[in-house]
RNA sequence: CGCGGGAUGGAGCAGCCAGGUAGCUCGUCAGGCUCAUAACCUGAAGGCCGCAGGUUCAAAUCCUGCUCCCGCAACCA
């Protein structure tokens, strides 16, 4: 079982680029795993409580509920339309996840993990944290990034987090896979360094937080966000779930094998809350979750912030790209775990070079030749040549090395793998000459076994492509007249069409994507290319 | 001396850890091809690898110093 979480969102405003990257990288992971036969499940959901969803909701004269639900819309919307496939939806409100998180408090309350303490000190209210001396700027004074710092005395409730740091350094130290990319485990190697001796404080009183699960040891309480959400990976994979929940075998998915997150929330919460946590749980080693942290998209190399105003609505860009180029550019232009820079004259070339002219010209082009010249009918023939075996193994390469590199969550160069193979057939055509052969029909042969060499390409990088681009594959496949659903990337192997496989005329699947100037561009070159051929050919009579 | 990342032909990047003809994508230019989505193929031009030293037979790569840029408060993945 291949059980993939995401964060989830945090249903204080609308979704953008960097929401959808997550979601759609967990999503060519999850399809990939399923693709190979795995039994997958992947998680995704909101985050709904917490004081800044009750202020929010405040200002727009709404109930919390009403506005989560408001939100979350939005968020389901999109995940829709970019063909993310989840399996499970994590939404914090969800009354089996508030049941879950409560017995999860009383277990943890009865094992000694938590405490009450009365606290006081300064209260950051936009932050909804208490403030220590590390946040004192160096004039002595609370930076404006507080907001609002009123002294404040409270009793709280506590986990003992400083009790498990010694086991989680231990084991984050013993435990490379714990965090990938390795860089990143060495950030959070130092940030425990940092966080010894301090225990986590996870209730918020009612009178100041009202939108959340109340504690179920004492009702003046109610759980602190972070406390709430992490639980999400557990809870709605049937953590002491009730049979007729509807939720799943906890013991088949446990403990995930990926849960992506971004660079933010790696320290404290995932690295450290959420593991300790675990520990604390009774959780053992071997049943600790593995976490991929991904980098941020920065606009034109800048971060994107709303006080930029650079936000990048997904939604805009599937109108013009379409979703399924949103996800190839998202996955193919981002080393995964490291920042990357989004731009999207840079969307549009790698959609009109990659998509458009190498993988769906190749496609066409092959499909249009076997029907016009072998009337749609695959030969496969027995005599063989150099650049054909060549080709043979270089799709083989191509397939273990997509394999390898998408199991290592690297998107990017997977798919380069596969472009690269596409430029090999591009160049095969050239040296074959199909359309001269077909002029001798003595060379039907050669002929035949040219264009079955270039189909079995298209359906086999087709196929691979699907974990990226289902929509798009499955239109390739079916131009191809192939089933692809008893299809494995570990068996695949050359001769999927069959001696007298049929197949269709084609059309374009992804066609190319120009504004006016550029068609004009596009124009005035041809138009050159051909003053200069008629040219050549005046001279040569 | 707060921490970290970066500086490579017009643009974006790889190479640096384990020194030895500077590679990729896009763009530009020239040629070829005509099956194809004015697509495809081949070739060329274009770089003193941020600056200055050092080590070495040999440095983009190792060492030292310097300059410049970007993150490290919030909104936020």
């Amino acid at each position: 079982m291949f059980y993939i979480t995401t964060a989830i969102d945090y249903t204080n405003g609308s979704p953008h680029i960097g929401h959808a990257y997550e979601k759609v990288l967990a999503d060519v992971l999850a399809r990939w795993h399923r693709m190979c036969g795995e039994e997958v499940f992947l998680l995704t959901g909101v985050d709904q409580h917490g004081q800044k969803v009750q202020q929010k909701a405040e200002a727009a004269g709404m109930q919390p509920q009403e506005y989560a639900d408001m939100v979350t819309k939005r968020f389901v919307a999109l995940w829709e339309r970019l063909g993310i496939q989840y399996d499970g939806w994590a939404a914090t409100t969800d009354a089996r996840h508030k049941t879950c998180v409560q017995k999860i408090l009383s277990n943890l309350l009865e094992k000694g993990c938590l405490y009450k303490k009365a606290y006081k000190g300064f209260y950051s209210v936009r932050q909804e944290q208490f403030l220590t001396d590390k946040e004192r700027g160096e004039d002595g004074t609370f930076g404006p990034e507080w907001g609002e710092v009123i002294e404040l005395e409270e009793e709280n409730w506590y986990f003992n987090l400083s009790q498990h740091v010694a086991w989680l350094r231990h084991y984050v130290e013993t435990h490379p896979e714990v965090v990938t990319p390795e860089f990143r485990r060495q950030n959070l190697l130092k940030a425990i360094e940092r966080a010894e001796g301090v225990d986590l404080c996870i209730s918020r009183p009612k009178d100041r937080l009202s939108w959340g699960i109340p504690l179920p040891f004492d009702p003046e309480f109610v759980t602190y966000v972070w406390f709430d959400a992490l639980v999400n990976y557990i809870s709605f994979a049937g953590y002491l779930a009730e049979a007729d929940s509807g939720l799943p075998e906890f013991g088949k998915l446990w403990p995930a094998a990926c849960e992506v997150i971004g660079k933010d929330i790696l320290v404290p919460a995932h690295g450290i809350y959420w593991l300790c946590m675990l520990h604390a749980m009774g959780f053992a080693d071997e049943e600790m979750p593995r976490l991929l942290v991904h980098g941020w998209l920065n606009i034109k190399g800048e971060k994107m912030s709303k006080s930029l105003g650079n936000i990048v609505d997904p939604n805009d860009l599937c109108d013009v790209f379409g979703a399924e180029a949103v996800r190839y550019y998202l996955v193919r232009d981002t080393k995964t775990g490291y920042d990357s820079d989004y731009d999207a004259e840079r969307m549009k070339m790698i959609y009109n070079t990659e998509l458009a002219n190498d993988i769906g010209n190749l496609v066409n082009r092959s499909l249009n030749m076997c029907v016009r010249y072998c009337g749609g009918v695959v030969r496969t023939g027995e005599a063989d040549d150099e650049l054909s075996a060549n080709l043979r193994k270089s799709m083989a390469d191509t397939v273990s090395r997509f394999s390898e590199l998408m199991d290592a969550y690297n998107t990017a160069d997977a798919l380069g793998a596969l472009n690269a193979h596409v430029g090999l057939c591009n160049s095969y055509i050239e040296q074959m000459q199909p359309w001269a052969l077909s002029k001798d029909e003595s060379r039907l042969p050669e002929l035949q076994r040219v264009l079955n060499h270039l189909l079995e390409s298209c359906v086999q990088v087709g196929f691979l492509l699907g974990c990226v681009l289902p929509d798009a594959s499955a239109r390739i496949l079916s131009q191809l007249q192939v089933d692809a659903s008893s299809l494995l990337p570990q068996t695949l192997a050359w001769g999927i069409l069959k001696d007298g496989h049929t197949v269709q005329a084609p059309s374009p699947v992804f066609p190319r994507i120009l504004s006016p100037e550029e068609k004009e561009k596009m124009a005035a070159k041809a138009a050159k290319a051909a003053e200069k051929a008629a040219r050549k050919a005046a001279a040569q009579q």
